[in-house]
Formats: C-alpha cells, structure tokens, sequence
DNA sequence: TCCGGCATTGGACTAAGGCCCACTTCCGCG
DNA sequence: CGCGGAAGTGGGCCTTAGTCCAATGCCGGA
C-alpha cells in the first residue's frame, strides 16, 4: 500500500474541469481517478489508500464542505484542496478552519494546483505514517493481558517495581515477572523506549480531539 | 502575568468599528487596546502578555497579512481574527494558511466575534502552555554540564551506564555521577521522567517547524 | 476432564543503578 | 597565583532490576 497507492482523487461535476485536472495532475506524474460527486466518490472504496482529494466546492447532492465532514470521519483521512468558481470568503474560511490543505478559485493556475496537491501528499505522507506507528504501538498494547498493562501504567509513570507491587497489592517478584513480560510484548529495548511508546499512544488521540471543544481557559 | 495580563488588541483604522468591537469585547468582560495601524501596534511592548489580537486586514502602511507575518516572527505568539470589509477568497485562505483563527467578513455578528475570540484565547493558553513547559525544561537543560548534557543525551535513548561509558570513552562510575547529577538538575524523579523531558524538548520545536517544508513525500 | 493461558510466587544469581565520601586534574577568572 | 567549578576516578554499600528455573491455583475451551 506504499508507493503506488497514492491517488489523486479529483471530483468535479463539470467534465472539463475534471478533464483539465486530471491531464494536468497525471502529466505531473501523479495518478488520479475522476468522480462526478462527492455522493460517487465517498462510495468508492478507499481502505489503505493515501494520497489526497481535489474536491469542487459546488456540487449537487452533497456539497463540498459536507463531503468534508463526511471525509473526515472516515479513514484513511484525506487531504483536502477545495477548487470553487465563485468561491465566498465564509466558505473558503470555513473549509480552512476544518482542515482543508487550500482553497483554490477557478481559475487556477497550474503551479498552484501541482504546489496544493504536493502540500496534500506530504501531509497525507506525515498523517500517515504516524497513524502508522500508533496502530502499531497499539496493537501490540491490545497483547498485553490486564495485569501486564497494570503494570505497563504503572512502570511508565516512573513507579519502581516495589511502588508498583504495593499499589497492585501483589509481591515485587511478580512485578518483575509482568514487566519484563510487557518488555518483550512490546518489543521494547529499554525503559526509555517504553516510556516514548505510552507517550505516542498517549499524544496520537489527544492531537486528534485538541482544537475543537472549548474549554475554560477561553474566558475573558 | 496570568489572569489579567490577556488582553485582546483591537487594531482597526475605522474609528467607528474600533469604538463598537472594543465595546463589545469588554461587555463580555474582555480587557481591550485600541490600535489605528499595524505599525502602533506591532511597537507596542508584548513581552509576557497573553491573549489575541482582531485585525483589520485593510491598512493603509502594513497590510493585515505583512502584520501577521511580522506578529509570527515575534514573542509571544498571538492568536489572529481577521475582520475584513470586502475581503476576497485567495486572502482569507491565505491568512487561515498562516494559522489565523478565523476570518470574519463586515459586517459580523457579536456571536461570531466573540466566538472567534474565545476560540484564539483557547488557542493561546494551550500556546503559551506548552511553551512555558517547554522554556522550563530548557532552562534546565541549560543549567547541565557540556558531559552532563552527553550523559544525559544517551541516557534518554535507553544506553545503560555501561554502554554510555564505552560511547563516551569514559568509566562507567564517572557516568553515574554524571547521570546523578543530571537527574537533580532536571528534577526527574524517574528516568521516565526525564525521557518525558526529552520529548517536549524535541517535539517543541519540531512541532513548530512542522507543515510549511515540502519533504520528499510529496512526489507523486 | 485435561490442556493452555493467565496470574501469582519463590529462590538464586547477575547486572545495573543510586548514594556517600574522598581525591586528582585541568582550566578560567579574579 | 590561588580558588572554584567542571570533569574524571575510585571504593564501598545498599537498593533495584533483570534472568533462569520451578511451582501453584484459577478458569475457560476442546
């Protein structure tokens, strides 16, 4: 799913439009599949595939920045460039703010088309990878038994084996048991290395939720 | 330099709008500053205060994104709202690019102002945060020893004591004085601790760094 | 019912880390 | 030129951590 998985997702309902892009995105050496709504385009299957979406903000049926919502639901996540006729400010800000790569008016030149898409891949490449290492920091966390991931907790936060045995109200010896379980489990070559994985699986959602819900330190 | 010193900077060269979004601000209990021009307000002294800024993007001297750009380069980092009477598209995606909050067209509703302002006020505690964290641990970081640091950069990528002496060409005693000292100085209770250290050390200013480079994985 | 995974503990032993104290060398600064 | 900080070294002693082998009790699935 690497190297050529990598698609250019044009959606478009003007034909010449799509046309125009795709040429121009493919000459640049990029794959692309054409799609006439969002409607056609979120029922393609789209499973461990990277790349990113040039997506028209005026479509019939569901419009640009629904198709946004809905692409941001699903995975893998997407990036995307908005290319719109009569673009608004409200809108393009809008598609902006929920994390679109840019928002192009028609018409565009190529160069910013080619510098938007390459934008979108590299931050696909970035989204990708670290979602990469957190599925597999996670699973392998999803291996540890219940008391191997007691103890995991526990020995992350810096606890010493005997803290962690009075706290789970075991012995010590049976601490050191799990623990070097949990080493082995996840593949872990040294403490620091563990303490960095909590850390990932820890950040990876946290990153995801920040920015949306308003919290207390907003008040004037 | 916490509760009182977030304030929100008004910079507008219309009086009249000035007058009516400072008034607004401060009956939802935002203290406010007044500024004609860019210019005004970018000589103003900002060390150590928090809080956000509603700028005009139409100034006569420096325009709304050059003050953006200026603001960017300087301490501490402010939050945008963007107001703008006939904005266009290609600007407002430009400035929501260069991480404006949001960018609000003339006129607006006070929900949407105070809305946006409520949003940079978040945006800039989790900021400043982060960055006080950060400037903590630098402070630290730049109390060690030239060896210290050494011991210190090995200890956090899991080398034993042994290892670090041979990496080091030094005795694996003179490592754990080192390394003792180390942990007093950055205040670690625990060698996950100090890994945890060496993360937000790092990622700080990666984290900063990240989504402008183009990297190799933006190829098609 | 028997087997395997899980949790638990024990003993013995080695390696590694932490702490206290003392001593030497080098180098810049007053 | 002496002083102090930084670096390196050493011993001793204790605590922790890691490892190998072994064993018990529990529970759910074949």
């Amino acid at each position: 799913m690497d190297q050529d998985e990598r698609v250019v997702f044009v959606v478009d309902d003007d034909p010449s439009v799509r046309k125009s892009v795709a040429r121009l995105l493919q000459v640049a050496g990029f794959r692309t599949e054409t799609f006439v709504s969002a409607v056609d385009f979120l029922e393609r299957d789209r499973d461990s595939i990277g790349g990113c979406v040039v997506l028209d903000m005026h479509l019939p049926e569901l419009s640009g920045l629904d198709a946004q919502v809905k692409l941001a639901e699903s995975q893998p996540l997407l990036p995307i460039v908005f290319i719109s006729g009569y673009g608004d400010v409200p809108t393009s800000v809008q598609a902006m703010k929920a994390g679109a790569v840019d928002f192009l008016s028609k018409p565009f030149s190529a160069e910013d088309l080619l510098g938007a898409v390459r934008e979108a891949f590299a931050r696909n490449a970035r989204e990708r990878s670290s979602r990469f290492e957190m599925d597999e920091i996670r699973g392998r966390l999803s291996a540890l038994t219940p008391r191997e991931y007691d103890v995991f907790r526990e020995v992350v936060t810096g606890q010493l084996n005997k803290q962690v045995a009075a706290t789970l109200g075991i012995r010590e010896k049976t601490v050191k048991v799990h623990r070097a379980r949990v080493m082995q489990k996840m593949s872990a070559a040294s403490l620091a290395d563990l303490v960095r994985m909590a850390e990932r699986a820890n950040t990876g959602s946290d990153a995801l939720r920040a920015g949306s819900p308003v919290s207390e330190e907003c008040r004037p």
